[in-house]
DNA sequence: GTTCATCGGTTCATTATATACACCGACGTT
DNA sequence: AACGTCGGTGTATATAATGAACCGATGAAC
């Protein structure tokens, strides 16, 4: 299989709450003989991606990650234009707001921002989250390219908890109502508890580039509440979009 | 070379003015076979780390990047930390300040304040430092650790502007004059015109981790001038360093 | 309107490189 | 003292990376 990508998904086991792993921890969890993994890390701890600590001789990661975030940013200031968005949807609505883009084959979180109520979605910073299980991945696969959404389709479904669709008629149905209403609305599909509701973020060529998406406690669920949300997202996914030089789609019309 | 660190080492051509890259391009400056980068790119882009403009068929920065470097922000909050404090510096000294990190074999720039006034010095966001060649790589490797310092005056030199030590005697001098005096000076080592002061900052085992440097004009050069950087310096360093969790070395004392 | 150069991308035989097993000394527990 | 685990090393083997040749598309030159 192909070195360089087995290399970088070894970077996927850190998250929000492992910030540092053990070599031995890390040949095991990824299935990756211990020799291998060690090598894998030197290289990329040459080039800043990793580090280790020299007290406990574990791995977590390093400072290049965060200047070729400063790059990107600085091509394209991604943070910057969605963080006082999402301030505003989460005021607006009361609820967790988050931002994700299409980062490979997935969805990764690139901003949270969280209401002052007491009784929230909290969300970790720097998640992947599976197109095929949350409402934002839905959204986004909605309106996307159509071999983009047949390699989603024809992927194996793994669910994540009892209500995650694991058929293809299942995410199918759920895509297609997602493009019919413009937005994607997940319950517990992703964690218990939690029902999503997400809108699209478009790029130059009017194909979905990453979504927002608003998060609240299943309880709190109600129809009153969602189109108070819907409305919300509307407002702040076109200004996303055209705040980061994307066009909306032509087919993208909002319908409860 | 290991085939890792050849797909990562690719994306160091992207910078602040690249921000996309044809393949043949990017074949050409790297001298990798034009097959070799593309299947490495795509590696890459299936994890996130690269994207390609669907246009254009040239590539970027992914998403990916940004989501690795909030989950390390979020283990350790450098760049929120720092920032601040390259407020202040640039405020009080009237001149560039920035900060950076060591990455791998080099130093990767993290964060750039520039003052209000108009002559100033522009620091691309994202840079790679020379260790050699830089106030910072010097006041870095004056409080490494003895084998990293060794592997620093070890390493073929290339000489940047005229100025650029290049010879291993001329590289330990500066090395040891800036451990005497706790910080570094570089006179037009990397740029023309452009004098830098830095700092080390240190982690916890009490070697330095990073640095922050002030950059003048080297019109501008002076002995109150640098005394009053110096100075802004001290505090600055000392509060990043037990900011993030440093501890300062035994042997930094400043002396003019 | 033809030519030519260059683009992104593909194919496949060759071989360089990644891999995995066995092994090391150090450390902490039992 | 025996055992398990840790990070790390050496090396024969086999797999995966490589690069030259080639493709169709595109655009500039004349």
């Amino acid at each position: 299989m192909r070195t360089v990508e087995k290399a970088l998904r070894l970077l996927d086991f850190f998250t929000d709450k492992v910030v540092e792993i053990g070599l031995s921890d890390l040949a095991r969890q990824s299935g990756i003989d211990k020799a291998t993994v060690l090598r894998m890390l030197s290289d990329m701890a040459e080039c800043g991606f990793v580090e280790q600590n020299p007290e406990t001789k574990r791995w977590r990661l390093g400072a290049g990650v965060l200047r070729l975030a400063r790059l990107r940013e600085h091509a394209q200031p991604v943070t910057r234009v969605l963080t006082p968005i999402l301030e505003k949807l989460a005021q607006e609505t009361g609820e967790t707001a988050h931002a994700s883009l299409i980062s490979g084959r997935d969805l990764a979180n690139i901003g949270v921002v969280e209401p002052s109520r007491a009784n929230r979605v909290y969300i970790e910073p720097g998640l992947v989250l599976p197109l095929h299980a949350t409402a934002s991945g839905i959204a986004v696969t909605a309106f996307s390219r159509p071999e983009q959404q047949e390699r989603v389709l024809a992927r194996t479904l793994t669910a994540v908890t009892g209500m995650t669709p694991t058929s293809r008629a299942a995410l199918e149905g759920m895509v297609s109502r997602a493009r019919d209403r413009g937005f994607a609305v997940a319950d517990q599909t992703y964690e218990a508890e939690v029902y999503g509701i997400a809108m699209p973020i478009f790029g130059p060529d009017g194909y979905a580039t990453g979504a927002l998406a608003v998060a609240i406690p299943a309880s709190r669920a109600g129809e009153d509440h969602e189109r108070q949300i819907i409305a919300a997202l509307e407002t702040a996914a076109h200004a996303a979009t055209t705040r980061l030089g994307g066009r909306p789609s032509a087919e993208h019309r909002i319908t409860y």
